[in-house]
Formats: C-alpha cells, sequence, structure tokens
RNA sequence: GCCCUUGUAGCUCAGCUGGUAGAGCAAUUGAUUUGUAAUCAAUAGGUCCGCGGUUCGACUCCGUGCGGGGGCACCA
C-alpha cells in the first residue's frame, strides 16, 4: 500500500509503486495530458521515476515555472543534439535555462553562421516530430568520464570530475543521443512542442573564466503556445524601438563617433536635457543640505598612488604626461579630490556631517568589449557626493541619502525602486568590529526604508558595506544606478581629520553616495523608459508653434517669444511646409506640445493646442496657456 | 580584452560571380500659402572607415588597424 499526497491535501492510495504519470493519469485525464514533470517530496523528478514510499508530490504543466523552465531544458537538449547530427565533430559542454530562455555552449572548430542556426531549428523540429523517448540511468562515475573521454566530449568528461562524490551521475537519453544531465526532463522530445526560436550566436568563455578558450554559445528562447512566443518576440520589437542609441540619433540629442569611442557628443537638445537634470537636482541637493564644489579633472599621480586607485584601479585610469615629464591622472572618481577638501582646512564635529556634491566628469578606460551607447561609457558625469561624519551618525545620513534617492526617482517616474545590499567581502580593509557597526548601521538604514530588498553576501567594497538601488523601467527592466557606500578606508589614507568635542583629532567616516549614478546612464535609461516622450518638464524642447500660413508668421513669433519669456523652450518654425508636413515632423521627432496658429487664433488672442500622441486639438487663451505651462516647468522643483 | 558579425551621401539602405557608385528621406533653390502625421519640381551631396597587398583594374578578393553591433569577461 503507498499513499500519495497531493498539494490540496487530499491523499490517493496505491496497491503497489507508481510513476507520476500514472499519478496524473488517476487525477485526471486531462492532467495527463498536461504533465511535463513532478516532485516527489520536494524534489523534481521525471514522471517517469517510480515512486516506491509514502510521499507528497506536486504536478507541475507548461503554467508553472518549473514546467516552464523544462520545456526550455528540454529545447536545449535538443539543440544539443540537433546540432551533434548535423555537425558530428562538435562537442557539448553546458546548456543550462535562462530568463526566458536557455542556451547551450559548443565546442567547435568552424563558427556557427546565422544560415547554420536555420539549418539547426529545422532540424530540432525533425527531432521533436521524431518524439524520441527519454530515459534516465545512472552511471558509475568513473564509468561515466571514461565514456565521454572516449566518444571525445572532453568537457563532459571535467564536468563530472567536479560533481560531488555523494551526487549521482546521472545520464539521459532522448532516443540514441544521450548528455550527462541532473534533470528532470519531459518524457519525450514531442512533448516541447515547436514554439522555439534560436535567437543568437555569441562567443562565452568555458566556466566563465576569461583565461579559458572561447566556445560557441547559440541561445534560444521556447514557450508552451504560439501566441506566448509571438508575444516575446513582440516585447523584444517593442525594447529594440526604445533602444536609446536609435533614439538618441532621431531626437538628435547626441552621437558617438572614432576619435573618442566611449565619450559622448552632446548635441544642444541632448545637453538641455543633461543641463535640465542637473539643475533639478542642484535644487532638490541644495535643500537637502549638500554643499556644491568643484575639483581638478587631471590630478598628480602622487595622490593617486596614496589614495590606492593608482595600485587598484590603475589599468582602468587615463593618464597624462606634461612636457616637464609629470605625470597625472585624469581623475577615474571624484573621492580624493573631495577628502582634499575636506582636508582644506581645520574640521571640528559642529561641521559634521559635512555633505559636499560635485557634478564630477569622470574618465575611466574601460574594456573595448563593454562599451555601450550612453549605459557604459568612458567618460561621464557623475551626481556624486561625499559626506564626512561620525560612525553615530551613519544610520541617519543614509536614510536621509536614500529617501532623497526615493524622493527624485518618483519625480522623474520611476516608483518600482529595490535595494541590494552587499556586505563584507573575503578582501578587505579595516577592523572587525568597525565593519560590524558600518554593516549594521547601512542595513538599519535599509529596513528603514521599508522597500524590498536583496543581500549580496560578500559583494561589499574592499572598503565598506554599500548598497546598491536598482529601478524598474515602464517595460519591467531592472537598471541599478544609485549607490550608497560607507567607506572605512580612504579618510585614514588621505589623512582626513576632525577635532571631536573632546580635543582630540579623528578620522571620520566617509560615505559615497550617486543618486543618478552616471547622468550619461540616467539620461539613456529615462530615454527607453519614455521611449522618447519624455514629461513636458524634462523635454529638452517643449513646444514648437506652427503659423497655418505665412500671414500668420507675425503672431506665431509672438508667442513664441511671450513662451520663451515665461521659460518654456520653444522654437517657431517658419519653414515653407504645410501644416501636415510640420506635424509629422514634429511629432516624429516627440516634441510634446505643437501650438497652431491660424486666423482663428490671431483674432482670439488664443492658441491651439495639439499635445503628442493625441489628435484631438483645445483652443487655449495664450495668456493660460502661458500661466498653466509655466506651473508645470515648476512643479518638479517644488 | 576575447568570439562572432558589421562599416557605402547628414539619416535609412541597394550595389549580382572584380570594370572607380545608386534609391528614399533630409539639405539647397524655385513654385505652392496650406486648419491637425509626408505638396510638387529642380539642384547639390561620396578618400565606398584607414593602411597595405593581389590584379591591367578593388566598394567588391586577401591581410592588418580603427569604429559599430550581439554576447562573454570586466563594472573598483
Amino acid at each position: 500500500m503507498l499513499t500519495i499526497t497531493l498539494p490540496d491535501g487530499n491523499s490517493i492510495k496505491f496497491s503497489k509503486k507508481v510513476t507520476g504519470l500514472e499519478v496524473a493519469e488517476k487525477i485526471s485525464k486531462s492532467l495527463l495530458k498536461q504533465a511535463l514533470i513532478m516532485s516527489v517530496n520536494g524534489e523534481l523528478k521525471d514522471l517517469s521515476h517510480i515512486i516506491e514510499n509514502d510521499s507528497s508530490i506536486k504536478i507541475f504543466t507548461s503554467k508553472d515555472r518549473e514546467g516552464l523552465e523544462t520545456i526550455r531544458h528540454d529545447t536545449a537538449h535538443v539543440l544539443a543534439m540537433a546540432v551533434q547530427e548535423l555537425f558530428p565533430k562538435t562537442q557539448v559542454t553546458i546548456g543550462p535555462v535562462i530568463e526566458n530562455g536557455f542556451y547551450y555552449d559548443f565546442a567547435r572548430k568552424d563558427p556557427f553562421t546565422e544560415e547554420d542556426l536555420i539549418k539547426i531549428e529545422n532540424k530540432m523540429l525533425e527531432i521533436i516530430e521524431r518524439d524520441e523517448p527519454t530515459h534516465r540511468e545512472v552511471w558509475k562515475r568513473d564509468k561515466a568520464i571514461e565514456h565521454f573521454k572516449k566518444s571525445g566530449e572532453i568537457y563532459k568528461a571535467e564536468i563530472i570530475k567536479d560533481i560531488p562524490k555523494e551526487e549521482e551521475v546521472s545520464v539521459y537519453f532522448h532516443g540514441k543521443w544521450h548528455d550527462l544531465c541532473r534533470g528532470p526532463h519531459l518524457s519525450s522530445t514531442g512533448k516541447i512542442g515547436k514554439y522555439f526560436k534560436l535567437t543568437k550566436v555569441a562567443g562565452a568563455y568555458w566556466r566563465g573564466d576569461s583565461n579559458n578558450e572561447m566556445l560557441q554559445r547559440i541561445y534560444g528562447t521556447s514557450w508552451p503556445s504560439q501566441k506566448e512566443l509571438d508575444n516575446y518576440l513582440k516585447q523584444i520589437e517593442e525594447a529594440e524601438k526604445r533602444d536609446h542609441r536609435k533614439l538618441g540619433k532621431e531626437m538628435d540629442l547626441f552621437h558617438f563617433r572614432e576619435e573618442s569611442p566611449g565619450s559622448v557628443f552632446w548635441h544642444e537638445k541632448g545637453w538641455k536635457l543633461f543641463q535640465k537634470l542637473v539643475s533639478y537636482m542642484r535644487v532638490k541637493q541644495d535643500r537637502a543640505g549638500y554643499k556644491e564644489i568643484n575639483t581638478p579633472e587631471v590630478l598628480d599621480r602622487a595622490l593617486w598612488e596614496k589614495s590606492g586607485h593608482w595600485e587598484k584601479y590603475g589599468e582602468h585610469m587615463y593618464t597624462s604626461q606634461t612636457p616637464d615629464e609629470k605625470v597625472f591622472a585624469i581623475k577615474p572618481m571624484n573621492c580624493p579630490g573631495h577628502v582634499q577638501v575636506f582636508n582644506q582646512g581645520l574640521k571640528s564635529y559642529r561641521d559634521l556631517p559635512l555633505r559636499i556634491s560635485e557634478f564630477g566628469k569622470v574618465h575611466r578606460y574601460e574594456p573595448s568589449g563593454a562599451l555601450h551607447g550612453l549605459l557604459r561609457v568612458r567618460a561621464f558625469t557623475q551626481d556624486d557626493a561625499h559626506i564626512f561624519c561620525t560612525e553615530d551618525q551613519i544610520t541617519d545620513e543614509c536614510l536621509k541619502v536614500t529617501n532623497l534617492i526615493l524622493d527624485i526617482y518618483k519625480d522623474l517616474g520611476f516608483e518600482n525602486v529595490i535595494l541590494k545590499y552587499s556586505d563584507r567581502p573575503d578582501l578587505r580593509v579595516g577592523d572587525d568590529n568597525v565593519w560590524d557597526k558600518a554593516e549594521k548601521a547601512l542595513l538599519d538604514a535599509v529596513k528603514a526604508s521599508k522597500l524590498e530588498y536583496t543581500i549580496n553576501k560578500g559583494e561589499g567594497a574592499f572598503y565598506g558595506p554599500k548598497i546598491e538601488f536598482v529601478l524598474r523601467d515602464a517595460i519591467g527592466r531592472d537598471w541599478q544606478c544609485g549607490t550608497l557606500q560607507v567607506d572605512l578606508n580612504l579618510p585614514e589614507r588621505l589623512d582626513a581629520t576632525f577635532v571631536d568635542k573632546d580635543g582630540v583629532k579623528k578620522v571620520p567616516v566617509m560615505l559615497h553616495r550617486a543618486l543618478f549614478g552616471s547622468l550619461e546612464r540616467f539620461i539613456g535609461i529615462l530615454i527607453e523608459n519614455y521611449a522618447g516622450k519624455f514629461p513636458f518638464w524634462i523635454s529638452p524642447l517643449q513646444v514648437i508653434v506652427i503659423p497655418i500660413s505665412e500671414e500668420f508668421d507675425k503672431y506665431a513669433k509672438e508667442v513664441n517669444n511671450k513662451i520663451i519669456n515665461v521659460g518654456i523652450i520653444s522654437e517657431v518654425d517658419l519653414k515653407n511646409h504645410n501644416l501636415n508636413y510640420k506635424i509629422r515632423e514634429h511629432s516624429v521627432s516627440k516634441v510634446p506640445i505643437l501650438l497652431i496658429c491660424g486666423k482663428k487664433e490671431v483674432d482670439s488672442n488664443t492658441v491651439s493646442i495639439r499635445k503628442l500622441d493625441s489628435n484631438k486639438q483645445e483652443n487655449m487663451d495664450l495668456k493660460l496657456f502661458l500661466k498653466k505651462f509655466s506651473a508645470l516647468n515648476k512643479a518638479s522643483s517644488n
């Protein structure tokens, strides 16, 4: 007698041991059809697994994460099968499930081409059609190693060596083809369905280590239905439409060029956007008690040696030699400069917390392969600040920073923020009791924020624990932006001290914080979040005034001047084009407000408002328009 | 940095197996004076990314450098 307990608490009795399939069949015909895998006492198993003892089991279908992941995992196997059928000398390595799909890494001399991908896809369909049955075998470790070595699968043999001794080595067969795999798998290749697509080929290091050889990775996606596959592909298209590199060009915001890879050439509109964000933050930071300063971009090598950057960060630093043979570094960070400002003049405990901010432009020699539009550049502007304080002030200051960041993100349309908290790494400086304090203070601030957070063990900076602020954009992508770090190291290295109440000189704690992180990167994120359609107040070109014909040019110019005078960015379009043409042109370039002026407007001293993405028009008294829309500009800094 | 891929007019892209380049949009000029997403016509645009090689001849083939894209690694 065997009792199987189901998730709803009901149980079924069987007279002898059973497989998952038999359990599913007992529950319902439709479940049997949909069943993909199961869990037995919480452990994922094939449906063909034989249950010998009383167990609680759950059956998964494609609606469950577990089921979907198994479909993807099986698709990866079929990919590997197809590749080996088409290109027999190719070695297989690993093929895990990832977000929205899977990949498989292969070792092969010749690169896979786009045409190969199509061939492989067709072969995969064929294999699915063949509906090869799955079965699982447990092999002795030595036998498995020898087997894979013999069949030329060096990588698989290596993987087996690393499987913990207590784990069994299982091999899955789909028909004759087999692969070392932990499982579980679907009962046959036909169960996958045909809603998959191979998306790209890329290089990837064996075991993710850049010292190892490079393998060829094929990425794919796989879904339970055509609808879900189409949906996913559409999402990707949507993301491509929002690509800030594309929009930046179309909207004439910035460009890049060969003479300075990874550095932005800001055009008028892009720079306006940049300046607007800076002015906005300046107001916010002034109110939050920050003192804005500015420090040199080029600083003597000796300072960087003392700060530790020369040694720890040197390979990312630009240097420059002057005609007198002195070596300077172009700053990759603002912190040493800020400590020097702190060091200028004697500081008292009464000066703390001292919040020094700078819109500091830094240069970092990033690996060429890392560059990516505005999101990863070599020269960028940090909205940086360093807070010098006592240990007792850490929590309070961290909390203030967190609130400031959330406030600012909210104004810019990001309400969904999570935190990543990272504590002490193995390689670190400073006493453990100081770390204890710093970690507790920072974690207290995290908890007080009431935001969702993750703890990344051991991922803190070598000089202190940190929080990273991750925001979620309009189409659900996460971006790491702000950062807050406690520094137990640099103030001491650079001899920062303050005179405490007892008259003794002490070393202050320093907090590093950035709100957007990099202005450049943040603008890239903003462009993608809004698909270029910025809210009125940040838009770098807010209004275009369009006269219907030459007759109304004078009125249009007057209107434009009045608008500019109330602080709205406006242009008048006097070009010899018809109204439709102009509306299209400025809609495509995403100007939020178009004002049309013709006879009706001149006679009544009004404007006709056409908002972006709306074909409704609103006629408004000009004075009212000026009042209403200039107020929108101010709303952000209230 | 590594693997793959790519580089033609301001932009988006054609250019077959080698015979020194074309379209649409934009620009300029002219006509048109327009009521809510592309009026018509004419004109002017190019070291075909750079450098080397093969060839009678290279945008096209080969090598190399640089840049872009997709990943990997990196992101203190």
